[in-house]
DNA sequence: TGTACATCAGTGAACGCGCGTTCACTGATGTAC
DNA sequence: TGTACATCAGTGAACGCGCGTTCACTGATGTAC
């Protein structure tokens, strides 16, 4: 049951720059195989990959790097599968249905991922970097977006404002996506059931027309 | 600056169980302080209790054990610290508030704990213990009963389902939480305009009265 | 067409470390007679 | 009032382990002449 992978074969001339992705691979696959980022060990990766641990230095200058590098590619990749998801539709709502869908999908299915992600100590910024750049930045901001098209299309009421009605929308899917993996033992309601009641909720607050609010 | 506390002058005949609850005050307070839970290893705490590693063992089999109660005492104190908050108030849609408030604020001041709590590995309940009898399944049992008073007494709309509304507000109150625990370098809004928001947006949709939804 | 040499992608062995846990023990405290 | 002894709350040294990282090296690949 060793995670030894096939012997590989060593890099030609000039493509050193192959192991580098072949680590990263290594690193991702581990994180989910054993779904512990604590097991995720420089060891193990080097294991993983075929290759021994000094190896990883000739890409990495350490563990933390070579980590950062894991989470970031998977934040890509979750932020590029919202946004497949999120343009399959030309209703504004049923867009931010949709949205919500995909953000507590991903997370369910790669628990480990989405741990990494937004669970882990606390996620660095490199120096220099402003949030906005960022891929979870950008995603935000593509939410705020479809939160803005929906008003300005009458769909929500006129007074919200975009940035702070996305930012509740967040709130909620996202407390639900980590409080369904952190409490697995708790009999949780139908996902269909309880992303329904969220919309609901939602959607009879923000939705505009003859039936708003008092204030 | 280590750890090391006073010298412990050693508890007496019958009095064994002392170390136990100096221990778990130990484990609980480098939690705090380190900020990790990597951190709080076996002879870290052996140390900051002023005793040997093996005394460990006089009381707890193993780790998992003593990790394990520490973060149950933790998980009373944020429902003790819950409900204190709660009580303070008559008004049914105030206590909710509050309610709110008092779990935001514990997951801000205590970030280490609330991280333990709910973000840890995955929850592991005892065998033959149900969620119901958890520390943290009667807190949420007591706002389901929060929230069914509310539609009982008119203030939500009575087609709610109270355990589905609870489980929403919670989502929200959760997420909102843990977003701003793992990511902080985000430019968050005032907490009094985000808290606002929250209950703007779930009022507007739960209230009763005779702007109710459509539907 | 051959050969000396530089470069490059790795390897193998070792470092010092802190970890969870075990084991045989010590020495103060209390009790029986 | 004294003393032998059981009990109890710990101690000190050691175990085997996997970790991140460093260092000197090897040997295949390509290049200059």
């Amino acid at each position: 049951m060793s995670a030894r992978a096939a012997r590989r074969t060593r890099a030609r001339r000039g493509e050193g720059a192959r192991l580098r992705d072949e680590i990263l691979d290594a690193g991702e696959a581990l994180l989910v195989q054993t779904g512990d980022e604590e097991a995720v060990s420089m060891r193990a990766i080097a294991r993983a990959a075929g290759v021994t641990p000094p190896s990883i230095y000739l890409h990495f200058p350490d563990k933390a790097t070579l980590i950062f590098e894991v989470c970031e590619r998977q934040f890509e990749r979750f932020t590029a599968h919202l946004e497949e998801t999120a343009v399959a539709t030309g209703d504004l709502v049923e867009t931010l249905r949709l949205r919500a869908r995909a953000y507590v999908g991903f997370g369910l299915e790669h628990p480990e991922h989405f741990r990494v992600l937004f669970m882990a100590r606390r996620q660095r910024l490199p120096d220099g970097v402003g949030v906005e750049e960022t891929a979870g930045g950008i995603a935000f901001e593509r939410l705020v977006t479809n939160v803005r098209e929906a008003i300005e299309a009458g769909l929500l009421r006129p007074d919200l404002d975009p940035r702070l009605t996305a930012l509740g929308l967040w709130c909620s899917i996202h407390g639900l996506t980590t409080l369904m993996l952190a409490l697995p033992d708790y009999p949780w309601p139908d996902l269909d059931v309880l992303l329904d009641h969220l919309a609901a909720t939602h959607l009879h607050g923000l939705a505009g027309g003859s039936e708003g609010p008092r204030g």
